[in-house]
DNA sequence: GGAATAGTGTCTATGAGACAGTATGAA
DNA sequence: TTCATACTGTCTCATAGACACTATTCC
């Protein structure tokens, strides 16, 4: 027998560093341990492993709807004391904005640094980060990780964070407006302190772009 | 219940074109079509899926230890009409030289323009196919197409037919012997008719590389 | 006016494409 | 000698990083 589940990486950008959220396990194995929210597939229920992933996300953490990718398979004979299993793993991103309005009974800890989880979920968590890291340099990815409106400034500091380096100015905003991904909220202005700054939001038939690379700033 | 398979995408450059490695089905459902070769995970003998991957591909084709890599996993309740399956997908890169030697039970068939396959057997070619083309922009993946010793008038045409762009040459050389993945073979001359060839091998330190992007010809 | 942040103009360096050149074998 | 293919030198153009500059708000 083939124990079948999926796991969520649900990541967010949080105090200025990428966050992942994660559950105490309630039941053996790793009982009172922290894990990924997961959990069986339904064929009954679960059109396919995706359904299954947002189902679950929904039930576990009230999170509805974010962006939500395939990562990648972990399966082995060893990964779960209960046997060969199969853990198809999503990541998800969303803003803290959406994820820390409500009552809820997760943890939220930075990704570098985590204590020892369930499972293999430490190898799953690394490798999403990976992912998001690798993805951020050459598409829109980042952009999931703000509200629905954000300054140009703001969306260079998300970039900043998730690759963990400084970037040019200059340089990203030409990216930006070559990748033409974005457009100006009319009248929407956010004041900073010093210049107001102007209010954008993803444009309405972009969902995710790639790109050749962005690079980095000394 | 739930179906636990995996599925191998085995590519090859035949005839200056990706090939696909394809199976008639023996039993229903399906049977008599054309599919990829696969089979189901066994527990008591696989110690992940990768090894299970490796053993079906060797058992139905012969060939061991190509280059092996997770594609993604494929799972519905509608992809096989026995139930809801979940097919973890590897795609493999061999040099023809390599596939062609033996006898063998395998159709080999231009991964442009298949004719309908079994299952969802298209849309995983083809998202195989997507992934190596996107990879060999900013990889030495195409290497492992090419037998051990090669010419890099044949790297570049390897490159070109997975990429299905010219390269400049000037612009080739550069980025290979920038990326240094290769090395001259001492005394290795091939003869081509013109001026003789080098023959280089991958350096043994290097398994994959992965670099930033090559970019095309006019 | 000064501090703070938004946003821009322009110089320079790097690297890719163009293209023509040289090198070395076979017929 | 001519042809074919291997391999190289160099010009130009595109783009990214550096950095200083202007703009607009609050105090």
């Amino acid at each position: 027998m083939i124990i079948t589940t999926v796991d969520i990486i649900l990541l967010t950008l949080y105090q200025e560093r990428l966050h992942v959220v994660l559950l105490r396990r309630e039941q053996e194995p790793y009982k009172g341990a922290l894990a990924l929210p997961g959990g069986y597939i339904h064929p009954e229920e679960d059109d396919d492993s995706m359904a299954a992933a947002r189902r679950v996300l929904l039930a576990k953490t009230g999170i509805a709807a974010p962006y939500l990718e395939q990562l990648y398979t972990f399966s082995s004979a060893a990964r779960d004391p209960r046997g060969w299993s199969v853990s198809i793993a999503y990541y998800a991103l969303v803003s803290s904005q959406d994820l820390l309005g409500q009552e809820h009974r997760w943890e939220l800890l930075p990704v570098d640094g985590l204590p020892d989880l369930s499972f293999d979920h430490n190898k799953i968590v690394d490798r999403a980060v990976k992912r998001v890291r690798d993805k951020s340099t050459y598409s829109t990815l980042p952009c999931y990780l703000l509200p629905a409106e954000f300054t140009l400034g703001e969306l260079q500091k998300t970039y900043e964070k998730v690759l963990g380096a400084p970037l040019n100015k200059a340089s990203f905003r030409r990216k930006v407006d070559a990748w033409e991904f974005v457009e100006p909220v009319a009248g929407a202005i956010k004041l900073t302190g010093g210049k107001p700054a102007q209010l954008y939001q993803i444009r309405p038939d972009q969902s995710l772009a790639l790109f050749s690379r962005t690079v980095r700033d000394a």
